[in-house]
DNA sequence: TATATTACTTTCATCGATAAAAATTGTATA
DNA sequence: TATACAATTTTTATCGATGAAAGTAATATA
């Protein structure tokens, strides 16, 4: 990942410069993500401190946050851990992100004007790239990959008209996305995955709205079924 | 005001103390969703220490946290302010709320076993007693009812298989909540409600999806109108 | 008069220290 | 040996003060 934060994103030429609870937050949040805060790691306030470099209040300000979004449990009066990791959730998650984003596409697919053919277009286009130069670096967890990945996905849903369920389903994928990265399947089937996205850009694009929802569930729940197989987390 | 903690309720004869900084977060939510507190008002921090009659820390925390809920708004180096609402999120929080209740409703008929039906029984006798006594003592807007008429909602989809979508479901008649109360409708309809929650409950005991879909999606569309129509809020 | 610059005030973000709670250790008792 | 209790240490939560940024008013310059 290693890319800047998302949430925080804003900073448009546009004054705001951010704080430091903000950047605590962003690098604690993709340290989770990525893994190498292991689930169920006790956070210890004077490790993180030292470790992120800051002071109590700011860290304090960043794990309230991530405790709101699921990220890390709090118990009060002892603290944070990040949060626990099973794959009964993945499979719930698996199994809410095909509903969710599945309604996501539908309304896209009746509703979507051109813009939303051309973000897509140009998501692909972008995802591509990434792919070709993972394969050559043979670099299997790019993070460029992952963002445009991500966008992708994004975009194919960006013509639902409704944010709140945008934001759902980017919740999930943030989710499910740490699932990935905690079973260390390195290489899993890229040589499809290309394929796949294709697949679904041109089912989308010809408004073929049962096929696409058809490719799309396969395709998490394909993912998903590999993390399961592959027995990491309990 | 003056009621217990929702969100952090707990505390079963276990020990875990409260902290402050749980407690200004429950009491700054009801003051938001309750319309207390309007929207898009500027968070001042001295303010509300006195208000809430609290430190910087832990007011700070409980802010922190109400923005990864959206309930409050931050801006970098200037503070808080409750989140702003809009007819538009309104419509797109309705519209959101019938797909997802939709398919958690479903999936519910489908696989809810008896002791979910006994769930909704129950819920709807608190709910029906709840309306009695809101209807003799004239006040419209009992938390009680609230309370009960929340329960009631998510009892129908608690056999749905997925925690994440009810913890969706729930945040958005959260956020539904909050509409109704800023649009000060004291008395709409009330002599219908409680004959559509028991149509409603009906139907689905019957395990009829269709018709309690249909009940469920005009009873948020019918609510919905009326607030809007209301044209509080711009 | 309008804009730019500066000094001043208010408000927010962060630090360091302390209070409060939990965890650990040690000791005494059955 | 196991358990209860007290004393000690560690860790978390909160306070009060300071540093940093944004906002406002005042003055100067075109």
């Amino acid at each position: 990942m290693a890319k800047t934060s998302t949430d925080n994103a804003g900073n448009r030429d546009n004054d705001a410069i951010s704080t430091q609870a903000s950047s605590v937050y962003d690098r604690l949040q993709h340290d989770i993500l990525t893994g190498q805060l292991q689930p169920g790691l006790k956070l210890r306030l004077k490790d993180l401190i030292e470790k992120y470099d800051t002071g109590n209040s700011p860290l304090r300000e960043a794990l309230s946050r991530l405790s709101a979004t699921g990220m890390v449990v709090r118990e009060e009066n002892r603290g944070f851990r990040v949060s626990p990791a099973h794959t009964e959730e993945l499979m719930e998650l698996t199994r809410t992100r095909c509903w969710l984003e599945e309604i996501a596409l539908r309304e896209s697919i009746t509703h979507g004007d051109t813009e939303w053919e051309e973000r897509i277009v140009l998501a692909y286009h972008w995802l591509a790239r990434a792919a070709r130069q993972k394969d050559k670096a043979a670099n299997h967890t790019s993070p460029e990959w992952e963002t445009h990945h991500q966008e992708f996905h994004l975009a194919l849903i960006s013509a639902c008209n409704s944010s709140i369920l945008m934001d759902f389903c980017a919740e999930l994928a943030k989710r499910s996305f740490r699932y990935r990265n905690l079973a260390e399947v390195v290489e899993y089937r890229d040589s499809h995955e290309l394929e796949e996205h294709r697949e679904l850009q041109d089912a989308v694009l010809n408004r073929d709205a049962d096929t696409a929802v058809e490719l799309l569930r396969k395709h998490y729940t394909v993912t998903s079924q590999i993390l399961l197989d592959s027995g990491h987390f309990e």
